[in-house]
DNA sequence: TATATAATGTAATAACATTACACTATTTTA
DNA sequence: TAAAATAGTGTAATGTTATTACATTATATA
């Protein structure tokens, strides 16, 4: 999903948040984000970030990725989609896939207990592509 | 996984918290834990339980759930399985999930970018029948 | 303008996790 | 068995991640 603005909400301080994400192609923690944030901000306190992040997340413009105690933009290519994210264990990379079928496969699955899964992308440890190599 | 011995090492500390974690039948933040584990051993420290974890999640006895920040004893029926575990994000539920299946289908998926998906069971995050009654 | 609502500032604290080093128990080897 | 090595635990401190509470400021609505 590409920047856009999706209301009257997105100030300047949360575009600021959501577009330092943006700049990183990894997962950010929330300390590190608040760190480059002073530096447009000085008066940044860990809630500043939080707040910000829980409104970005409320859009699904980012995700977290528990795995990693991580924020991510997020980088697919439908508006609120659902998927899973796959997670380097070792470098830390991270890779969105919107695949229908494998959600809806997991869907199915969970349904058949009663279970109705959200939409948060459904997280993947693994190792990746070059720290195989 | 039944509680069993998987060697040499399952010392009374570890067998302890193992225990304890059975005790429940949700998952455990190391600090509830250690509450519990300090009326057997008032010399518990935080870095006690989360060494005994760390044995514990070795040998595949219990799972870290990254989306609750919490632990909980293996109930799958395979030893050393993968699958997927539900969450209810209301109840905190969980539920485990022993699909070969799906789970072949998202280790395809994923190695078909490069990506070599690790045995932590796949969280899915979401609502659980009760809850949504 | 007055009022209400939304957003941000500020401070403190809670919750989760690790590091470092000392000490003890167990196993290995001489 | 004694010495040495390894594994496990104790103890203290600290690091990292996240939330609560309340004050202040900005924006929208009446
Ligand atoms: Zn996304
Ligand atoms: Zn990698
Ligand atoms: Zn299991
Ligand atoms: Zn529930």
């Amino acid at each position: 999903m590409i920047c856009e603005d999706q209301g009257a909400a997105l100030t300047p301080l949360r575009r600021e948040v959501f577009e330092l994400l943006l700049r990183h192609d990894r997962p950010v923690g929330a300390y590190e984000l608040l760190d480059e944030l002073k530096s447009l901000r000085p008066k940044a306190a860990p809630v500043t970030v939080y707040r910000a992040l829980d409104f970005l997340l409320e859009l699904g413009l980012v995700h977290k990725v528990n795995a990693l105690n991580a924020f991510s933009a997020c980088r697919g290519q439908e508006a609120d989609h659902r998927g899973l994210v796959l997670i380097c264990r070792s470098c830390k990379a991270t890779v969105e896939l919107e695949d229908h079928k494998i959600d809806n496969t997991i869907r199915r699955s969970a349904a058949e207990l009663g279970f109705e899964a959200g939409d948060e992308p459904v997280e993947v440890v693994g190792t990746c592509a070059s720290c195989r190599a």
